[in-house]
DNA sequence: TAGAGCCTGGACAACGTTGTCAGATGCGGG
DNA sequence: CCCGCATCTGACAACGTTGTCCAGGCTCTA
């Protein structure tokens, strides 16, 4: 009696296998198989007697056994930089998009833009044999990844080439649309034009920065050193940057915020001083038009980077494609007022 | 020879098992899974033969082996809406962060408002074996969970109570929450106040009017049916309903939004009327402070949400726990303009 | 130097599924 | 009545890992 129940009983709770449903139904192990994945060559009969065993049981495959036996696994894993970013969450969306679509399932992590954390991350994800990695780099050197990708692992990275390694990458283009943005304030009579972006070791931050670097050149404006901040990230050290390049005895009269957390924070700045300065802001941000002026961003679409990105892993999966590629999508510059406020007298 | 090379090619592209570094290394399998694991009794310098081998190789446990052994997947799905949505970003970042304190790795689905789909999703998860769920339930019906719950699948919900079974779920203090805004309303002097909400068969929804009419009640002040607009979920419909309620031949001169979505197309509405209407909505959003007037709003912790119910899915994994509970956690009114405008005369 | 006890290493089964292959069954025709 | 064929079914191995258990070699003591 006890020898009965301790039999049913395994390490996931007590869940009944198909040797389980097979005794029940009083057929053989492989005819459940085969009535769970719907493969030909079972009697009608046979097949109620098995459906009936696995609704009275309770049955549910176990996809961890299958996986092992069949080498893929169905999902695929995102490594971004932080899931609460509202960058992030419609690229982590439309990702899981196109995995639904192809029949998997997205395993997320945020690496909180730590190199080790990343790596850490995506060789969890490789031990787990994802079919393939979404990456947003946070690292430089992604040579760790080279054994994984020639065991298999279909690999894109997004907003940021990989390092060291040759593989496919999905950007938006973030020198162009600097360039662009920085251009627009110069074409409104601006300057001396600030710039406050993210650690040049972050590839779109280094990109934008040239962008900013080349507009100034091209408008034949020498930059000064109190006008560009770089690798400040958090609000505090924005605050202060901002307020500096502001109260300087030549001020700037105009600032292009690296991305979204320093324009949020920019614009706070700006409208806790009073005094009218032009930006323009690298990445949309909610409620932008509302702000009185509305904040002139330079966007980029996450939703198009995350869905590009796994419709390529997908297309890697399915066999073609050897050669890796770089995809650059474009941004758009939407003026809403604060970016084309002429510069103070 | 060609046997040789057939040998070492397995179904995950060609990668090495514990047989093949145990080969290398000249020992046997299990020396080799405990050098992995770290376990004791092996001797220095086998041991390094053991790395070196693995180290050559390229080798990386499987650990979907390893969890078809072991009976635990380290990893837990959450269910929810929309990642896409700027509440669900902090909430997921939060679980996420507490598995990984946990040693877990988290599986992420977005249900999109589709009871069918969360279903899909829920048991897609289960058949993977995750040792637990954290779900933001989109259908009322959920007892399709109680086997997999039975089996031992640790479950809590959040943001929305479970329908018809009896689980752990963590919550806002919706009813409160909305009272309070509406009755900071009142206390400005309305009387005409508008409620735009989601279905009402959504529980944070149907609770959010609840406290509406609970505030109206006890203000002693009946609601007219065109004050409420329930169900409408989507910017046009919003905008509709705003419009309506604001032209109406008495039109109402505060508007309670009940969610952040809503609260957003209000804002617009209010905005491109010109005209000052009261305004609190549920949820806080960003830039709220920049907007002139500021908006008012009664903000929940969605981080506080995703770390709660994370935290007592790993409690019940740990073995205690067996009485679902509900853990509410308090709103916080946020005073900032919108909410302080006396009605218009 | 023999025996006890400890330490290291390896053979083997098991986890729950799927693929292979061969056996059983039923049916029609000679 | 038996043979051949098609259809359905089940036994068995394999996936890569971990847990159990035992063998062999070593040290230490009497």
């Amino acid at each position: 009696m006890a020898e009965t129940a301790r039999r049913t009983v395994n390490r996931y709770g007590n869940r009944p296998t198909m040797k389980d449903v097979a005794a029940r139904a009083g057929v053989g192990l492989k005819t459940v198989s085969r009535v769970v994945n719907g493969e030909p060559g079972v009697t009608p009969d046979t097949e109620r007697r098995v459906q009936e065993a696995i609704e009275a049981l309770g049955f549910r495959r176990n996809d961890s056994a299958r996986v092992l036996r069949k080498g893929r696994t169905a999902s695929i894993g995102l490594v971004l930089e932080d899931l609460a970013d509202p960058f992030y969450g419609p690229l982590s969306r439309a990702v899981e998009e196109v995995a639904r679509a192809h029949g998997a399932l997205l395993i997320n992590g945020s690496s909180a833009e730590d190199p080790e954390r990343e790596q850490e991350l995506v060789l969890a994800l490789c031990a787990r044999r994802v079919d393939g990695l979404v990456v947003i780099p946070a690292g430089d050197d992604h040579r760790y990844l080279e054994p994984e990708m020639r065991a298999g692992v279909a690999t894109v990275f997004v907003d940021r080439p990989a390092g060291r390694i040759d593989a496919d990458v999905v950007l938006s283009d973030s020198f162009g649309g600097a360039r662009d943005g920085v251009a627009h304030l110069i074409a409104h009579g601006h300057r001396r034009i600030g710039f406050i972006g993210d650690m040049p070791r972050i590839h779109t931050a280094a990109e934008r920065l040239r962008g900013y670097r080349t507009a100034m050149e091209e408008a034949g404006i020498e930059v000064e050193d109190g006008w560009m901040s770089l690798g400040v990230t958090d609000p505090e050290r924005v605050r202060r940057a901002a307020e500096e390049m502001l109260s300087a005895p030549t001020p700037v009269t105009a600032v292009f915020a690296g991305n979204n957390r320093v324009t949020v924070t920019v614009v706070r700045v700006i409208a806790e001083r009073g005094r009218p300065v032009a930006l323009v802001g690298f990445d949309d941000i909610e409620l932008a038009d509302l702000l009185r002026p509305g904040v002139t961003v330079v966007a980029q679409d996450a939703a198009a980077l995350g869905r590009t990105a796994a419709e390529r892993l997908f297309r890697q999966l399915d066999g073609g494609l050897i050669v890796p590629e770089r995809i650059e999508l474009p941004t758009r510059l939407i003026t809403r007022g604060s970016g084309e406020i002429p510069p103070a007298v």
